[in-house]
DNA sequence: GATCGGCCCTGCCCGC
DNA sequence: TGCGGGCAGGGCCGAT
């Protein structure tokens, strides 16, 4: 599912072939795939262009010619963002189709499991004299983004009365990490994720940081090497990095540190994948 | 105010 | 073969 290497990627994508391009036409196939929009999408995007591609977190934003408003994006577990001729045969989970004067090729919204969504929003300024989508605006920097307060970012989790996996997930502390990411890096730290936060001294919250940013650049490099450089997104199965997990997916299977098997357990209606010899459980509260 | 659990949603996979 | 249930999880929202 995509995660802040695979925005990274999409964005990158748009940036290089959807920019500058006067949009003729956009279908909305599937009432879910536009939400928590404050205008109707088709008919404010139409005659417009988009000007940039912008990314916080896994939040995705084109800002529009008009100055004023931006589409947004949220890929949520199985979206896609397609640059496809119009002469390829939709996916049968296709949401929104956006066509182009220049035609080839048309920007398409793909989503099976219809966790993803866009929507028209304004910007509003962020703490750092630039700009932010107001859906978007509570959401924390990402630890790739250049003006990251790794610092404030210690506070503020210590501060929290929380288990350090959930704290990683909470996108208000820091955004971008996904399910599969806090389990990795949290293995590389060798730190159990229901650990308290309050007591994890601020070293080991800074090489826990470092192997975040470690283990996004990896998925990164890896999936920027995997794309033709027409298709923006994910290939959908996105095997390309599973093969460097360590920890995530990998239960019964020996930990690669210790050999020990890595378990499996269920935390915040999701799965945790650790090694229990590298990464001590806490005790019971 | 802070924290936490439940829910949304669809397709795949497995067991019966 | 077909059916039912479990599972995947990002982010919102209501309950505590």
């Amino acid at each position: 599912m995509p995660e802040l290497p695979e925005v990274e990627t999409v964005r990158r994508g748009l940036a290089a072939h959807s920019l500058n391009r006067a949009i003729t036409a956009v279908q909305v196939l599937h009432p879910r795939a536009v939400r928590r929009t404050k205008t109707p999408i088709p008919p404010l995007l139409i005659g417009q262009r988009f000007t940039a591609a912008s990314r916080r977190g896994k939040f995705l934003w084109l800002p529009l010619s008009d100055g004023e408003h931006v589409l947004v994006a949220h890929l949520g577990m199985s979206g896609q963002l397609l640059l496809q001729s119009v002469h390829h045969d939709p996916s049968p989970h296709l949401r929104v189709r956006i066509a182009f004067s220049s035609q080839e090729p048309e920007l398409r919204f793909v989503d099976q499991r219809t966790f993803g969504w866009l929507a028209v929003d304004a910007l509003m300024p962020d703490d750092h004299g630039g700009r932010v989508p107001t859906i978007a605006a509570h959401i924390a920097r990402d630890p790739l983004d250049p003006n990251f307060d790794d610092d404030a970012f210690f506070a503020r989790i210590r501060a929290k009365d929380t288990q350090i996996k959930r704290a990683l997930l909470d996108q208000t502390l820091v955004s971008g990490v996904g399910n599969i990411y806090a389990d990795e890096a949290l293995w590389r730290a060798k730190l159990h994720g229901r650990r308290p936060t309050g007591v994890i001294t601020q070293r080991k919250l800074g090489e826990l940081l470092g192997h975040i940013r470690e283990v996004m650049a990896e998925a990164l490099a890896q999936g920027g090497t995997s794309f033709d450089s027409l298709y923006v997104n994910v290939n959908g199965e996105s095997g390309y990095f599973d093969r460097s997990l360590d920890a995530y997916g990998r239960e019964g299977e020996p930990c690669e540190r210790c050999g020990a098997p890595i378990r499996r357990e269920a935390f915040m209606n999701r799965s945790s994948f650790w090694c229990p010899r590298c990464q001590r459980a806490p005790r019971p509260q």
